[in-house]
DNA sequence: AAATCGGGGTG
DNA sequence: CACCCAGATTT
């Protein structure tokens, strides 16, 4: 109780207004917070506006097109939240009358919505005393009660929900959880948390058994492996380009790229011209081939380091499944596309 | 339980 | 370079 109290009372003297706090809308509150996740809110801000801008109400989110949901999360990464959240958008309309669920367990049922999505929506729309666990939470816990279970096992998950849940102020949820996850993210930061001027520097065990930096514990994740990517820029003498849809599986799922080559080794031009005689899309074309960019383009994923070079193709004619340069902008793009396409001179 | 899914930012 | 971010889903 003193725990909450201190905290409610650090929250009321140091929120930010950010727009998602001024309503209770469960569909603005869930757009906000598919939108944060795994994102900082200084970089999702400009899309949840962009986002009430252009889809004010779930009905028009439902009834717009997954191309264009897409276009307007571009560059915003981890684009299944943006398929499932137009999905989701689909289902509350059609399924339930444009009625989002009231309950933490009915909306942890929807796509895109896990346990701290549920809780939030929960807390915040419905006065729900359901606690949410976030990177803010493990952090401000970890440190304050000096727990090392590590976070990102299942012991841990099960521990800190259950330490949040403990805490929680039954008679304000909603200003609970976002308290705690302010007070992660503004003053209990990762690094160089401000732990002098900090309510809880008497009672916080890591701070005072000098543990602030080896709080939170993670397993470590593997490292990133490398990749060559060679994208093949068609240029026909009408003007006209070829895109590519991205299917299955992998990254970067129902968005556009140029005919994409990936090779065991980076290509050097001879290299690559043997590589592109046993092509489908260029099998008794005439064409010439140079290579945009001498040294690779680095495009570091959190698993995926794509080394990658950009190969112009000219050509006379595309005969089928082109598109015209002049419409390339229209496609919702992966950022390392959408900045080639910034930088040449088409 | 571990891997995968982006991109921007910090130290 | 490692680490983090108002996590969810698949393998």
């Amino acid at each position: 109780m003193i725990f909450s109290k201190t905290l409610t009372h650090w929250y009321s003297n140091n929120k930010r207004n950010l727009p998602w706090r001024e309503t209770n809308n469960p569909y603005y509150i869930w757009l906000s917070e598919i939108i944060l996740q795994q994102t900082q809110v200084k970089q999702g801000l400009p899309y949840y506006q962009a986002f009430v801008s252009k889809y004010p109400t779930v009905y028009d989110l439902a009834k717009a097109n997954e191309s264009d949901v897409l276009k307007l999360w571009q560059g915003l990464g981890y684009y299944s939240r943006a398929r499932n959240l137009h999905a989701t958008a689909k289902y509350v309309t059609n399924e339930l009358n444009g009625k989002f669920p009231n309950t933490y367990k009915d909306l942890l049922k929807l796509k895109g919505i896990g346990d701290y999505t549920a809780s939030a929506i929960a807390s915040i729309c419905f006065n729900e005393a359901t606690a949410v666990v976030d990177g803010n939470v493990y952090r401000v816990l970890s440190r304050y009660f000096g727990i090392d279970i590590p976070i990102n096992s299942s012991k841990g998950g099960k521990a800190f929900k259950e330490l949040a849940q403990s805490l929680i102020d039954k008679n304000a949820p909603a200003e609970f959880n976002q308290a705690i996850m302010e007070f992660g993210a503004t003053q209990c930061k990762p690094k160089n948390p401000y732990c002098n001027i900090c309510p809880f520097k008497d009672s916080c065990i890591a701070l005072n058994k000098n543990r602030i930096h080896e709080l939170p514990v993670k397993i470590k994740s593997a490292k990133a492996k490398k990749k060559h990517f060679n994208f093949l820029v068609f240029i026909s003498e009408d003007e006209k380009t070829i895109l590519h849809k991205r299917e299955g599986k992998g990254i970067w799922q129902n968005l556009y790229q140029f005919p994409l080559i990936e090779t065991e080794k980076s290509m050097t031009i001879e290299l690559f011209k043997s590589e592109l005689k046993n092509n489908d899309l260029l099998s008794d074309a005439t064409f010439d081939l140079s290579l945009y960019n001498k040294d690779a383009i680095v495009h570091k994923l959190s698993h995926q380091h794509l080394y990658t070079k950009f190969w112009i193709i000219n050509i006379k004619a595309i005969p089928m499944g082109s598109v015209p340069i002049s419409k390339i902008r229209e496609f919702a793009v992966p950022v390392l596309i959408e900045n080639f396409i910034e930088s040449f001179n088409f």
